[in-house]
DNA sequence: CAGAAATGGTTAGGACTCCTAGCATTTAGT
DNA sequence: ACTAAATGCTAGGAGTCCTAACCATTTCTG
């Protein structure tokens, strides 16, 4: 084993004790009742979304199967924070709203002070910065790897020009707001993706992983 | 709400995006059986104790409560991966050590390209080294927060010398092994930590964050 | 156009992880 | 010696995840 593989050991196991941390703690908040992550997610999701989604669509973006995500409609449901309608386009699916508690929920989730954001309050742009930088390469790479789809990153957007020659604090450019911008303000779930070609993904990816 | 938190918020959408990928992926390799996180985290830190650990530690450690610890050893022991002896110390505690079975299914835990190390691979040395810095000032925060104690990183060290004036590439060192290191080498599971005490701890949190 | 295949969603069953409580045992403090 | 704290365990419950089996509806195909 090489150096870097070691190095990239040590980071795989730096980071599954964050995960292991994050995954026993992260839906438990001392003032508010307890929201599990992924009924957070979809809360989350939802609340972008004013005419709603379909099941298979959120469960796609969330990486799960569409079973595992019915089980977390279904105890939103018992909560009552969402609501079912049958979708006039296809008579087998279901677009799921939210609720009017559902989104007095979802408005409480926009606390940056909550959950994971508690951990994040005192990282400086230039750590949130290299953090989004790495979500976005992680994400793509498991994305690769056939674990995930549907991930809305600007790594994988059609918009996105990575290294586009801004200044050197935005380097990057969105060719949807028409706006430099910088690591810090990636986005790993971005309302205005559509995602990008084979051949421009591979060639963002290029660019994004080496930078100049 | 500023830009930063701003930044904050969607930086914390972002590692939640992860986390959801991860929760649902990361215990399922194509080609070995499935190992499930806490239990290899168990693993690993057995391997590093030829004298075995107590539970209360592990659990500590981990940052879970001892009940599902407790699990996780009965599922151990299940399959034969671990032996229970009681602690010559105290006769409330046991002890609990590797198997023969356990050793090989640690080792193979050592693959880089395992589980999340396949995730890191074309990460460069410049990105990894941002990833354990961020996963050094998160773990700080969650122990500050009181979600966390225990964890062996390098920032709660007492050998640790963050930015101790060596060169950009390796700006940090360590007094144990007495050599100068850079972020990529930060550990966040070093066997050779000592807790440093609260006023260094202080001291060498403020240095960290703000790079020179 | 009728039957086959694919798609969308749910339920059933099983695994894993996590928690709080309550219990027994042992150790430590007064 | 007697209480108080600790160690670890089980029980009970919740959340997330999977695969497999099952409908209902589309869509493809001969």
């Amino acid at each position: 084993m090489n150096d870097d593989d070691r190095q990239r050991q040590q980071a795989a196991a730096g980071l599954e004790q964050l995960l292991a941390l994050l995954r026993a703690q992260s839906w438990r908040d001392d003032d508010t009742p307890a929201l599990p992550p992924t009924q957070a997610a979809v809360l989350r999701m939802l609340a972008d979304a004013p005419q709603g989604l379909r099941a298979g669509q959120m469960a796609q973006r969330l990486g799960v199967s569409a079973a595992s995500l019915s089980d977390s409609l279904k105890a939103l449901q018992a909560r009552q924070w969402i609501q079912r309608q049958p979708d006039p386009d296809d008579a087998r699916a279901t677009r799921v709203l939210l609720a009017r508690a559902g989104r007095r929920a979802a408005a409480a989730l926009r606390d940056p002070l909550r959950g994971l954001g508690r951990l994040l309050q005192h990282l400086d742009s230039r750590d949130i910065g290299a953090l989004q930088r790495v979500v976005q390469l992680l994400i793509l790479q498991a994305q690769r790897q056939g674990l995930a789809s549907g991930h809305r990153t600007c790594l994988g957007c059609r918009f996105f020009r990575p290294y586009a020659g801004g200044s050197a604090e935005k380097p990057h450019f969105c060719a949807y707001v028409e706006q430099p911008f910088g690591d810090a303000e990636l986005r790993a779930d971005c309302a205005e993706h559509e995602a990008a070609d084979a051949l421009l993904a591979e060639a963002n990816a290029q660019r994004f992983a080496q930078p100049p």
